[in-house]
DNA sequence: CTCCGCTACATCGTAATCTGATGTACGCCA
DNA sequence: TGGCGTACATCAGATTACGATGTAGCGGAG
């Protein structure tokens, strides 16, 4: 149980988690909720409080399209398809990601140097 | 040139960094911060407005021991060295960014399971 | 038949905290 | 005298995650 990760250090982060489960085929906002848990080895859960503002918001900047359809079980769905700019977003934001990411490696862990 | 890194994505993390600075000695903040640029790479330059209330906040937790002393050229500094408390605070801090740094791993870079 | 729980989307108030601007003050140099 | 670099400090504004709350459909338990 390595605790599920919340707070600041997921500030940003939800915009790159979308799109890069999205990468991977059309989804609706819960299922996609489910696959970062997953994804992550349930470190993240994004809140719905977080998730559909943001899947709003990529929607809006033209990432996304998004449909809604019907479900033989429970209520409709909304489902979302990553657009080409969605995936030069991606792109965008997994570089930044990298250059934090090794930023954050070479100051924390580098302490001898 | 990689690109400063700033906005949401750096939430969180200052108090690491410094902590993870002030580990190989007393410092003062001017000096932390310039640390933090150095050893990143540049990718981070924490500003003034986030740096100084984070100093002020980990001495009040007691992560920190500080003390006025005079410079022979400039203003007095105000230097900061960690505690047997701040060390702790440092771990879990360590260990929660990489927790956080292994399911951003999985969630974004791992598209294939 | 009713209640509960899961699915599914949505919105709101609260909280955290970074940025850039602004202010104070010192010492050096032109 | 004025400007620049050092050094600490604080503030308004913006972003954005969290938890609570609401709506609604469906299925199973009692």
């Amino acid at each position: 149980m390595t605790g599920r990760i919340k707070g600041q250090l997921l500030k940003g982060t939800t915009t790159l988690l979308v799109l890069s489960v999205l990468r991977e085929g059309e989804l609706y906002g819960y299922e996609i909720a489910q696959r970062i848990r997953d994804k992550s080895g349930g470190a993240f859960i994004p809140s719905e409080g977080s998730l559909y503002p943001a899947l709003h918001s990529l929607e809006a900047a033209g990432a996304l399209d998004a449909s809604w359809r019907e479900s033989d079980r429970g209520p409709r769905r909304r489902y979302y398809k990553i657009t080409k700019g969605g995936l030069g977003m991606l792109e965008e934001h997994a570089t930044e990601w990298a250059v934090f990411s090794l930023g954050m490696a070479r100051a924390v862990g580098g302490a001898d140097r």
